[in-house]
DNA sequence: CTCCAATATTTACGTATGTAAAAAAGGGAG
DNA sequence: CTCCCTTTTTTACATACGTAAATATTGGAG
């Protein structure tokens, strides 16, 4: 059962008869080598155990298909679905995924960052790290490989390729759904450390304004560094439901994580959040993230096209890559967010 | 602004006059060189753009200082926060992770494990894809590198190490408190595919036994192959209550993804899981999934110690790599689970 | 000033494979 | 059977760095 190992390339090459050259060919591309040969050498790699060193492949190759991927977070279903979808796709391209993750640490992002740069990658998806990022390194990395940013873009960065959501589109479809619905909304917001947060706290304000309603923004004020977007949610709105207020408003909140929280502020203050309750407390969030459907109330939401920007990503770096670009045209693709109605708004 | 870039060692030693190996010494552990020349050498390296490359410096080490982890989904909140573990613990101990997901798929994690052999790296850590791994992927493993398995343990290795979760402990634990404070649990489980919920099931119904109760298992049956753990949850109980069966029994959930679901289908059916409600229903899960405190009713569970199974996971690699083992002695090691008590039951 | 020990440099080879060019082998057409 | 084209083999060098041994340098003690 257990076959003899081998472990160059060149006794691989003295076992089975055929050259070392062919069998570098061979294991790069079988095409490039005559059916017969292929036929000898897969039959010789039937009967030993053999796997090429993924270094020394690797070291004089003028691409090593590899892309590295960095996410902020990873106890995030948002991040972790992007990523899914990057890695299937670079999976059928034919690319080998290196992931990082930041940890919410800029110091990690830029290690990272390195360890990409030292791989010689064919190029690199960047999800960062809102602000917190240091953008030397992002400058740096796109300086030196051919780079794609995702999710979230700094309004420093103009010139980078970024694959993201069309946030005034998202942001301005479910604030015309709740007033078209009902009350006009107030938004619940984010500290402002999140590029993507204060996008779409303006669109909101936009569309409120465009539509002739006074916008109304609460929760930008920092309560617990280092808190969950669901603590946030919840010590705000706790504290508001406390005082008798916004208890028969719409609220849309920034993300769904921050809704969830909000949702929980309201059951613990006996109110349920829900579009059947004409003139009652509504809640709604913006993401889709996964659990919506089966939180009660379930949440009602715009879905970010996760697959479609993990997709479209990969295949912009490819695009760079094969050199099929503008010099210093930045593509940027925003793709819309799309309408979840649920129970709670 | 823009520093002279420098592709190699060899170059390097000529643009700061120290020679090629006493660089590489150097990057490889600063203290092996005198003071003098690491001031030298930081200097030099303040004035240029260098960074090693990862590959070259691989290859000829006896030691690559990586290690593979592989988890079999992304989607999934408790891996995301077993692995953050894991990628803390590496780091402290000065490893270089590289993490690959499954995606359900055994072939791919039979492919990434090959690529972990192509690389050589130091050791292994696996979290399987329930039975559904290719077992003699992770033998193949074994036998060429140090490698521990996580989360769930196939019965048919029983020589491999292990770091997991006590589950007759943790579910004995949540099963005793439920037929003390109340009515005996039925057990909400899962098509019998995955080892961790097999041992659960087993736990429950020996703890019942134990106790001098009737256990009772429903949800063992297939619902809809491919389907979310919280679709399965929904799904089972949906059915269930339809029929005014266990609306007001005590049911303890295979897990909490499982769980969520469940509280989701009493949602729809009017019903309020709680302890509060004496005689009435509550659902228990298990896992202790960072949402549950946010569920609404927030969720009673048996967390996994995920924070403890990561670190021990990398300290027994560790280990192992340094050879300070006991030849064939696999060491397992369990964590208790503890009783997060909230609303649900 | 000389000697010694610590440190650095020089030299040389090793790691596993990619790659290019020249030489040899193989196969089919004429 | 010979010629020509395709494919393979041979040969040689390249990749970027690790590592060991021999040699040179340095700095301080005596």
């Amino acid at each position: 059962m257990t076959k003899p190992r081998i472990n160059t390339m060149e006794e691989l090459s003295v076992a089975i008869g055929v050259s070392r050259p062919t069998l570098s060919r061979f294991f790069q591309d079988p095409t490039l080598v005559k059916e017969k040969t292929v036929k000898r050498i897969q039959d010789g790699l039937e009967r030993v155990e053999y796997i090429p060193n993924f270094f020394a492949t690797r070291l004089n190759r003028k691409s090593t298909g590899i892309i590295g991927v960095i996410i902020p977070y990873l106890n995030d279903l948002f991040f972790t679905k992007l990523l899914e979808s990057v890695e299937v796709a670079a999976m059928e391209a034919g690319l080998t995924v290196i992931t990082q993750c930041s940890h919410s640490d800029p110091a990690i992002e830029a290690r990272a960052a390195e360890t990409f740069m030292s791989m010689n990658v064919d190029g690199a998806l960047v999800a960062p790290l809102g602000d917190h990022s240091d953008q030397a390194v992002h400058q740096r990395l796109k300086s030196r490989l051919p780079f794609v940013l995702m999710d979230s873009r700094p309004t420093t960065m103009p010139d980078v390729d970024f694959v993201g959501t069309n946030h005034p589109q998202s942001t301005g479809l479910i604030t015309e759904y709740l007033c078209r619905v009902g009350e006009p909304p107030a938004f619940l917001a984010m500290p402002r450390v999140n590029f993507n947060a204060l996008e779409r706290e303006a669109a909101y304000i936009a569309q409120m304004e465009k539509m002739g309603f006074e916008p109304e923004v609460l929760g930008a004020e920092q309560i617990n560094e280092g808190a969950h977007f669901e603590d946030h949610g919840e010590a705000i709105m706790d504290a508001e439901f406390a005082r008798g207020k916004y208890t028969e408003r719409s609220i849309l909140c920034v993300n769904d994580r921050v809704a969830i929280g909000a949702i929980r502020a309201a059951a613990r203050h006996g109110l349920m959040p829900g579009r059947a309750a004409k003139g009652g407390l509504r809640i709604a969030g913006h993401d889709d993230y996964p659990l919506c459907p089966y939180l009660n109330p379930s949440l009602t939401t715009v879905a970010q096209n996760t697959d479609a920007i993990g997709k479209k990503a990969v295949s912009r770096i490819l695009e760079i890559i094969r050199g099929d670009v503008n010099e210093g045209v930045p593509q940027i693709t925003l793709f819309d967010g799309n309408l979840k109605l649920r129970e709670s708004a």
